[in-house]
DNA sequence: ACCTGAACACCGTTCAAGT
DNA sequence: ACCTGAACACCGTTCAAGT
């Protein structure tokens, strides 16, 4: 499903196509290993290129991150479209940050770039994010409509506990993260209902 | 009862303490502008004197955050063990954390120190954050014996908590930083005791 | 159209030489 | 005992010159 790097918008020459698949390979390795923010002269280097060409194919170190993980951000915003289908809201919600955090933690310091880039409008990631958040919108609002978290929980909130909580696994360790996660989500659940199970009106999960 | 810039420890040369004393009081306005992270020849420049001499005097950017904060966070572990005789022992963990999170976030950038600092032995900040961790898991320990937290829940969590938190505030607004707290710390909660105000033995805080 | 590599303005850290 | 400032090895980013 994954086709490995992604193809480049446009038709461009043999050897631009050539040094630009190279570029995300070296980043995306380099990325992983040492994190979001490793040196993009080295990345250059370990490409065989010149640096000029790299901020010729990618003007900003948010572009390269666009370029690597555009298609999978949107790809977990549809993974929260389809959660809306869960038959419990909180579980629903709660599976897609789950998820949500799992992506976030490829690169180590993808957390704060991701936050930054939401609020941002001039970032390449911008458009990517924003899709993320639009699905936890959906999310938030129909376990708010359910009454299965307070009603006063909003999509940044979501945004925001996913990402602290990859922050956390990186300083910490990926346990420590994820029971970050694990306490937050619980802190979203409305106050008022111990236990949200509902009577559950026999169906699926309508609420358009 | 703040003595402005900290004391050094031992007797040193007049022009030394000088510039001990000229280091301290630009970097502590210069992290508090930019962020603990800004650059370390800068603040020597504005102190006027030579980046060896700063070195001389703090070797590492921890020394010199030590040097800065290392009171203050003494302090707030002070606090926690007062927080003890605190009649509700779930409300004297949250109070200290918002505490805690308040002074992590005097520098942009001071929660990741401290959050690595508590983990690395060789750091000059490791201490004062033993210190505080120390205190939440005093904190801690108290609300799990009274039921008022998760059996689980460990100070190392509500360390990662804070310190998560102080750094969402930071990437997006103090505001969201804080409302991070709350649910995090409302996540603490024992999920069996939907509000844990017990009968309360008319009495103090005892519980050695 | 695209690539190259030097240029510029920065870093953190070390260390010989001074006083 | 302490300070200085150059030295070293790095950055990110830009841009004239090439092909």
């Amino acid at each position: 499903m994954e086709t490995g790097t992604p193809a480049p918008r446009r038709r461009m020459r043999a050897d631009a196509r050539r040094n630009y698949e190279r570029l995300l390979t070296e980043a995306a390795s380099a990325f992983a290993e040492h994190g979001a923010d490793f040196s993009l002269e080295e990345i250059a280097r370990r490409a065989g290129v010149a640096n000029g060409t790299l901020y010729g194919h990618f003007p900003t170190r948010r572009a390269l991150l666009e370029a690597l993980l555009g298609d999978r951000m949107r790809a977990l915003a549809a993974t929260g479209e389809e959660l809306l289908a869960d038959p419990s809201p909180f579980d629903g919600l709660a599976a897609w940050a789950r998820t949500a955090m799992a992506h976030t933690t490829v690169y180590r310091g993808l957390g704060a770039a991701l936050m930054e880039a939401v609020e941002d409008e001039t970032s390449e990631l911008h458009t990517a994010c924003k899709a993320v958040l639009a699905a936890g919108e959906e999310l938030v609002a129909r376990a708010r409509a359910a009454g299965e978290v307070r009603t006063d929980v909003t999509a940044p909130d979501l945004y925001a506990l996913v990402n602290a909580a990859a922050w956390a696994g990186e300083q910490s360790s990926a346990a420590q993260g994820e029971r970050l996660l694990t306490f937050g989500l619980d802190g979203l659940r409305s106050s008022a209902t111990t236990r949200p199970v509902a009577p559950r009106p026999a169906g699926g999960a309508g609420l358009a």
